[in-house]
DNA sequence: ACCTGTGAACCCCTTCACAGCG
DNA sequence: CGCTGTGAAGGGGTTCACAGGT
């Protein structure tokens, strides 16, 4: 309706959105009205040109002289992170890691919603989870039509991670956010992000390792706090093109 | 004793040391003896320019016409990666996730080991979690040394983050891995890295909202599969320097 | 013949600095 | 006078392409 995403927006500048967005939700819980770039890029943890030139890709909602209108940026800012209707998520594999997905509540605050959990193993099919009952892996293209999941979340052994990728592309899934400690191929038109705990730990063992090191991260997109030892690669983050991988 | 590391590795070639370490593991797992930079490519999700340039930094270990010998370059990339001795982790908050973290078998195979679970709930102090006991924050000083801990995660809400940021500052922990949605400051010599899971929901949808895209993501350095729309920023990941950042 | 190691070109992102507007 | 929005400069990382060993 209103005017179209003009000029494309960098992919790390995508990675901060959310950021800029969870800083934008807490000053509207605090009433805050109005903020300048150099105040958002504290909350943020960027600096403030970072900050400008970020939301310049959205478009020109700041007034010169004064800042930006805290909600009126917010809701922009939603709308072009397809916020302002809540996704739904499946999680396949109720291991450890699953359970705890699944009983998060930061989800439902930010957009999203747990509409369906998802196990293999025949003894965890059936078993009763707050609102949600397990369903078995050969249900997933029901489930996935029947709950319009958007995203797809990969929780299990990273022996069946490719296997269960494959489903949920089959079914239709077009995002899927990676746990397992494995890498996953999916087709070009498919996102796929990927988040190795053990791979987190192991880069901050390597500055450890070493004296201090500088560098940067927020969802590889993620920097952190400009000025600390934010180790987030940003391959950060971290987002790439399946097309390249092709099936092996 | 032997060559120590000539130049600086660059950031992002940090964030994908781990994600080689782990194919080469496996390789090692499969009785593979030698490996090329396209192989391994393809293994990591990347394209073999990269593998070679990032190989390069730790030091000439490959075999013109041949590849890499495959225990060999792991045994380089561990010492690298300073996973040559096991670095005691502390997990700070109990709650799904810090039950998920604790159980998670996946970090006693890559170099870490759950040495301390702490809460600073009362009822969840004493609770027994496998071989270990909830200890209270207030015990959090002596924790550290007494097992020596390198990294601390934090999987608390996020109003607390940044205190027990502070904490385990003070305690001498110059490591931090944050669950938290929070942004949080750390002085300049510790090393930070952010992983917020609704960060990662968000970016997905983003992406979805559109027609496909094409990202680059591996620990922010994470960066998928070549060629799929890996939407992880780099900015994978995500390191940044804390001196920045300066406590609000 | 094959595959590594690397200088150089290229590209994206960050940072600077200031013009433009309120 | 203040703060945004942005062209331009600068830096880092990726990719190319080939020289150099085996």
């Amino acid at each position: 309706m209103v005017d179209r995403p003009r000029r494309p927006i960098p992919e790390a500048t995508v990675a901060r959105l959310p950021v800029y967005a969870r800083s934008l939700g807490e000053l509207t819980r605090d009433g805050v009205a109005t903020i300048s770039s150099e105040q958002l890029a504290e909350l943020a943890g960027v600096n403030a040109a970072k900050v400008r030139k970020d939301l310049s890709y959205l478009g020109s909602y700041g007034t010169r002289g004064v800042g930006y209108d805290v909600e009126y940026l917010l809701y922009q800012m939603s709308r072009e992170l397809g916020l302002t209707q809540d996704r739904p998520v499946a999680i396949v594999g109720m291991g450890n890691l699953g359970h705890a997905l699944a009983n998060y509540h930061g989800f439902s605050d930010r957009g999203f919603v747990v509409a369906a959990l998802i196990d293999a193993d025949p003894t965890k099919v059936g078993e009763r989870m707050g609102e949600l009952v397990v369903r078995s892996i050969a249900e997933l293209p029901a489930v996935v039509a029947e709950h319009q999941i958007a995203i797809g979340v990969i929780a299990t052994p990273a022996a069946v991670a490719q296997d269960v990728a494959d489903r949920l592309v089959d079914a239709g899934v077009r995002s899927i956010l990676n746990f397992a400690s494995a890498m996953i191929s999916v087709p070009p038109d498919v996102s796929l992000r990927v988040v190795d705990l053990a791979v987190e730990l192991q880069i901050l063992s390597f500055y450890q390792q070493r004296g201090k090191v500088t560098l940067a991260a927020v969802p590889d997109p993620m920097r952190s706090p400009e000025g600390s030892t934010v180790v987030e690669a940003d391959d950060g983050p971290t987002a790439v093109t399946a097309a390249a991988v092709a099936r092996s």
